[in-house]
DNA sequence: AAGGTTTCCGAAAACGTTTCCGAAACAAAA
DNA sequence: TTTTGTTTCGGAAACGTTTTCGGAAACCTT
């Protein structure tokens, strides 16, 4: 089965090939009349035009792209979704794909993505300090692109962050007003920003109240980083009053080896996490947690980029910081 | 900045246009010199084929399509990982949209790429009865799909399911076993051809056991769902002895309200869920449930498009059935 | 009736490739 | 030497659009 193309319509009707396509660009020069005789005739027939053509002569898609480190856990889904909401809006369709935390995957998606010409791309790093020099090179060549989430200083783009020092201050904030003065601080990856500025807010809140910093123990996103973290503690004795993790997810592994041992949550040890999980407010007990304005980042993500697009060249990058909450549950509380 | 083409390739050595493509192509009429030449000054201007020009004369975009209904639980999500990984593999990209659960959207997700011209697509339908005669055209039309989870039956097709009717069998055989005899079903949405046979599923062990067929009650994939169907058994005062709910979501949601008034998991009421959450470990009490293959779901999906491919036009539509597990927890323990 | 505008449309170039066809150039065979 | 074959390459058409340019017709204006 051959595609119908706007010949074969311009055929039908006697009319120009040019004509045809003035029908669906709605554009001044046609008659009112030939045009709806066209559009019409065109439906009957099952005429579609050939996007991949458009692109080829006009540079732009209304694609798109996306690309995420994963989207197992629900905050990148979100976001997405978020995002996704706006774009749709403005008749954009919305590609994605995912890195699987390898910069080198997040590489070839970022090139199939220039490759199939999405007019925008809104991204979360998997890795930094890999592919900066790639971003910079895109960047310079005037691809709209806004990070999120995951981002890196120097790079001169628009970028959608969360407070992640702030939010991390409270957090530990929370834990030393409840009496806590032993509390350790399970980190993020070490080489993504927001890793630091977590840690940072962690020690921060420890200076405001005069107490000296806690320990901090590496440890990535994971269920099993957190369970492993937490045996070595038990197995050395040296099991805190607290724990503050900068992930959901490490904290509930931790949580869960706790348990198994014995100990009581929160009695012998508090836990905080970090960027609420579809998790935390179902185990037992419920976790206190950071939460993130998931959808709020996709659509400022989206429309940052469509301001970017639309303003095109004579654009000065942002950043927006968001806002979030600490959602206290019961593995933090005093009792 | 202007992209760089082959025209400026070949200007720069003097060849033709031609000449350039052979290069890139493989081709056997070119000399190895002039080739490698060819190569290696185009990889220092920067030159990379435009895809777009390339699908628009090949017809084919090395691209494969993914549609699912949503992707905030991790069942997609694995699925998708499962089908990257072999589709990267053979050279291909992959490309996902989401359909937020509206076929309408998943009808323009379909559009969008179709007009990419992806080479292929894998889809797990929003909601049936929609689309399906614009599925049977594109079938029609020889676009290689496959579906999976959500399927319809009467597509010429291949799919890749699950066996819903044995697993819920199973499921409930096991609550019939610890001695419940009065088990209530929270139903997946009607439409869905595996919300019909985990019924199916359901009422046949019931008959095994040559116990009464238990109740089942409309219930759609989501805890808010759940939650306000075990209000209302509350409320009612008709608290079955067990519950064997659709999706770990509707179990989840319900075991909430039930803990939250009292009931106490499995004693007065015992869980089970199917198509294993993340959640369902890590609650307390532990969810039983059905787990999926979803990793192998995503796999079997891409081989099968793959082949249909490769075979091109003689290619009959074949449906595999995969195995699940059912995770025993304490949800459903005998005391 | 002449001139000037406006409205509508067709021809053709362009986007960046691949591919078909044929032509040099050269070697091998007669 | 001529013929045949092989290798390597260039020219040009094709993919399906959009867009520029120009021209014909129709409409006004005086």
């Amino acid at each position: 089965m051959k595609h119908i193309t706007i010949k074969d319509v311009a055929r039908k009707l006697n009319v120009s090939v040019s004509t045809v396509s003035r029908a669906f660009n709605d554009k001044y020069d046609i008659r009112t009349e030939t045009k709806e005789l066209i559009l019409k005739t065109a439906e009957e027939m099952g005429y579609r035009p050939n996007p991949i053509a458009r692109k080829l002569i006009q540079q732009r898609s209304l694609n798109i792209g996306i690309i995420v480190p994963e989207f197992v856990n629900s905050f990148f889904p979100e976001v997405i979704m978020g995002a996704q909401e706006i774009l749709l809006e403005k008749g954009y369709q919305v590609l994605i794909m995912q890195s699987n935390e390898s910069w080198e995957t997040e590489f070839n998606n970022v090139k199939t993505m220039v490759d199939n010409m999405v007019d925008g791309l809104i991204i979360s790093l998997s890795c930094e300090n890999q592919n900066i020099e790639n971003y910079k090179k895109l960047i310079d060549s005037d691809m709209p692109i806004v990070f999120f989430n995951r981002v890196v200083e120097d790079l001169p783009a628009s970028k959608v962050v969360f407070d992640d020092f702030k939010w991390a201050f409270f957090a530990t904030e929370h834990l030393l007003v409840q009496g806590h003065r032993d509390i350790v601080h399970l980190t993020g990856p070490k080489n993504l920003t927001l890793s630091k500025n977590r840690l940072k807010g962690f020690d921060a809140a420890h200076r405001k109240y005069k107490v000296p910093l806690g320990r901090k123990v590496a440890c990535s996103f994971s269920m099993e980083a957190g369970a492993k973290v937490a045996l070595e503690m038990i197995e050395n004795k040296e099991v805190p009053s607290a724990i503050f993790a900068a992930s959901d997810q490490s904290a509930i592994g931790a949580m869960k080896v706790f348990k198994e041992h014995g100990y009581e949550i929160p009695k012998d040890i508090a836990f905080v996490g970090f960027s609420e999980s579809r998790l935390a407010e179902h185990i037992v007990p419920a976790l206190t947690s950071v939460s993130q304005p998931t959808r709020d980042i996709g659509q400022t993500a989206a429309n940052l980029l469509l301001e970017q697009i639309e303003t095109k060249g004579l654009f000065v990058p942002q950043t927006i910081v968001l806002n979030g909450r600490l959602n206290v549950r019961e593995s933090s509380m005093k009792i």
